[in-house]
DNA sequence: ATCCATATTTAGGCAATCCTAAATCGATAC
DNA sequence: GTATCGATTTAGGATTGCCTAAATATGGAT
């Protein structure tokens, strides 16, 4: 029960953020991948990483990878509510598109206090989803993170829900809307090329649906369910 | 006609609006004005000084004070509009206090880019006055400043209207509040006691009005106009 | 004309965050 | 079992911004 101090740095809340998303697959965050995710060099990685370990943000195993402590799980989950709240207030209030919003939370999440998020998640009457399909931690830190499937790893013929796509790249967001590829569309794999190659898929659309090929690396982007029905 | 880049940190926008406030009474800005504006040591602002001046934001007289160039009061500007804004949109549409948003756009402003703002000021109307009567700069960096006196300075007698206050204490200004003091408000100084003692000044608001003493030093960050009709 | 109080600058430091290059560890292939 | 490759860490540096203490300049008082 320990009350993280509420001023964390802004590099130190990216720190924690990507390392709440790597460590979420179930593996210890390693070093390489902490520096590709935040575009730095791994040894700047391995200094930032003592110094989180000194705060007692994340446990470190030299070699091994690094885990959020409690604290620093807090921290990240606060940070995700930020980031998450301020897409969907950029996005429903203010009228920035789809492919825009990232980039603007990514700095605001660092600057915003605790009361505007929620005076914004107020007026947007607590939204629960963010406009990619990322949930929003609660205030009090939870999140019940589906486990989605991607549209890389699911079998062909089968309708699927997309239900989320990641969002850090607007040029992919741009091209995936594009497609017609968004939270809520439905979806069917026609066909699979072997050896990595593009997969066919059917997109619904109010105008009926389209067929579109998509490379594996974009697939393994877009999370889908099962549809209920 | 250079074209400062886009990107100062948050640190070197905080001077450059520092002294563009102190250089508007008309003498350069002194390293100590600057350092109590905000609140660090005399010696650091030196060594900022340097920087700014490296930059071509400022011109710095040895001993004398500093100015802006023209680089440095477009950035200024820039500044000064943002934070004017985010005080209008966080007060009118998400509801903040009065006494509460200086603050908060104060963080805010250095995160927010070009696009938050313009859209934040289209869905105000293109607002001109900030909350506390501050004139917000426009796009291309105008803004006139009028030449108001403080209530510590004009006559007794006389109708006046408030028309702007400092906006920098937040507990000043819930004090200005409660006494009903705020841009649009009319006063009239009954007495003003010497040495430098309480002015006696009648406010009028729905109820009829009413009367109050306040010290020189508070009267000094009230602006005021006299009355037209 | 000189001296002093005050303002300013310089010197020397510290913390955070990044970098490159070099050393070292760990796991796997032979 | 050892050589080796890739990942990780350490060493050494740069930058920004802030600090304290000490040196120095300015301008008014004598």
């Amino acid at each position: 029960m320990s009350s993280t101090a509420l001023s964390l740095s802004g590099p130190v809340e990216d720190y924690l953020k990507a390392i709440y998303d790597l460590e979420r697959v179930g593996e210890p965050a390693t070093t390489n991948d902490i520096a590709v995710r935040l575009s730095i060099s791994p040894a700047s990685v391995s200094g930032m990483v003592r110094r989180l370990a000194d705060q007692k943000l994340i446990t470190h195993e030299p070699y091994r990878g690094v885990r959020l402590t409690s604290d620093g799980r807090r921290a990240a989950l606060r940070t995700l509510r930020r980031h998450r709240i301020l897409e969907c207030y950029l996005t429903e209030v203010l009228g920035y598109p789809w492919d825009g919003v990232h980039e603007e939370a990514e700095r605001l999440e660092h600057a915003a206090s605790e009361e505007l998020i929620e005076r914004m998640a107020a007026a947007l009457g607590d939204p629960v989803l963010d406009p990619h399909g990322a949930p929003i931690p609660t205030r009090d830190g939870r999140v019940e993170e589906a486990f989605l499937r991607t549209l890389a790893e699911v079998a062909q013929g089968e309708r699927f829900r997309v239900r989320r796509v990641q969002d850090e790249d607007a040029s992919r967001l741009r091209y995936l809307a594009e497609l017609g590829i968004r939270p809520g569309a439905a979806v069917r794999i026609l066909d699979k090329a072997p050896f990595e190659g593009p997969i066919t898929v059917w997109v619904d659309d109010s105008a009926g649906g389209s067929t579109r090929a998509i490379g594996v690396a974009l697939a393994e982007q877009v999370f889908v369910e099962g549809m209920a029905e």
